[in-house]
DNA sequence: AATTTATCTGTACGTATGTATAAATTGTCA
DNA sequence: TGACAATTTATACATACGTACAGATAAATT
């Protein structure tokens, strides 16, 4: 019940700002972590792979992670703060615009920092959206992560309820978090739709696409079912 | 590499019928084994916790159910049947009506299936919709349930195609999977619902709801997004 | 009754698991 | 240089894992 934050770390910060000791080395099991855990789920990596896949012993593994929970509440954690900024900074971009924003503009605007991590070039975001995209259909895993995801949601959800003041907080809810749901799908795979879009007994071209070869589709998707699901919506 | 379905079973099947020796004591086991799929995933459960769930040893697991891997397969395949053919039937129920059948009725004749069986009063049914509800999100299963599940997806996605010829494929693939996404995520966990339901701060009655209650709203949601994704849909 | 087949028990094997820790090493500062 | 703290190595421990199998039991067939 250590608290993770400080594992493997000198408990007094060194003043000059430079990385303790020993900080990459923390980087490269926590990256190794996160790749491990996106690609097989908790149960599905032991440590002893996580310490080969970053090139340590296993003991650093325990020094610099903890306990294999510990690991990976660190890992659901480390970017959630990067991703809150990024969602408030583009909620309130819109806001400070002459226009009304739309229901649309809003859901763009929460979905666009997760699609552009989840696709962008560096391996280890994509890595941790879709280990977020894994982990949702698990409630297991809901109590670590309602705090660090839903403060934002709500400030979004208070954004629509501004522009639709009568609407049913529930259905609207409801509608806003299956949109979610159908974003994370597709990061979570695109393989089935890859799958499907071929005709039948034609010779395999299966080829999953990009996420962004699905982002206008996926938006104007759950806008639409938002619009229709949560009756006194504007439009 | 043996047939799982044949596992356990004399090879040559009694022609009277009557169940054979043990298949009760295979129903056990799959039951469990299903039971705690659904709960925790293919590798956070063990034969000996399936074996204690059945009340069987250690040996009849095996017995009757194979490697680990065949014996998920068998689950994943055991119950596919009865939801296709139910499927299939509602399907042919809407075409031999006079009126034209919308993508509304499609979608649902699609999900009512699936959102009984998720709610319904068995709880081995119940559990098989989790399970399936939770490998979605896995690319790593996908090649053992296409078969299953694709070729009544492509039937359905025919029948809108019927209704509204001119359409990209692709588009409509996408939406159609993104709605059959965002049913399953519903089956998966209400729980983040309940959670962003009540008001801050409040005392937590964050109590999540059955699936039946999100329903309307669902196939409403689905139907809008889908709508609103694919240009050229009538209505 | 004898034989065959199906089912179940009990146990064993080799390996993998998460975690802990003593000892060795490294780097920093007095 | 010596002392000290941070980091890394190497190893050990107890338990759990998937799988296999010899033998016991039960039921049906001959």
């Amino acid at each position: 019940m250590e608290n993770s934050a400080a594992l493997g770390r000198a408990e007094t910060q060194r003043e000059d700002g430079r990385l303790v000791r020993g900080e990459a080395t923390r980087e490269r099991v926590l990256d190794a972590a996160e790749r491990l855990f996106a690609e097989r789920g908790f149960d599905g990596v032991s440590i002893r792979q996580i310490a080969g896949e970053a090139g340590v012993t296993l003991g650093v593994v325990g020094f610099h992670g903890g306990s294999k929970l510990d690991l990976f509440k660190t890992i659901l954690e480390r970017r959630v703060a990067t991703l809150n900024t990024e969602r408030r900074r583009t909620l309130a971009e819109l806001r400070s615009r002459r226009a009304a924003a739309t229901l649309r503009d809003l859901l763009a605007a929460y979905m666009a920092p997760y699609l552009e991590i989840a696709s962008g070039g560096d391996p280890q975001w994509r890595a941790y959206a879709r280990l977020i995209a894994r982990i949702v259909s698990d409630d297991r895993w809901y109590e670590h992560v309602r705090d660090l995801y839903d403060p934002v949601a709500r400030e979004y959800l208070d954004a629509i309820l501004e522009i639709a003041p009568g609407v049913d907080r529930e259905r609207l809810v409801t509608a806003f978090v299956l949109s979610v749901a159908s974003m994370l799908s597709i990061v979570a795979s695109t393989i089935r739709i890859a799958g499907l879009s071929v005709d039948e007994s034609q010779s395999g071209r299966a080829v999953p696409g990009n996420v962004l070869d699905y982002r206008e589709t996926l938006i104007d998707y759950c806008a639409g079912g938002i619009e229709r699901a949560v009756p006194g919506l504007p439009r």
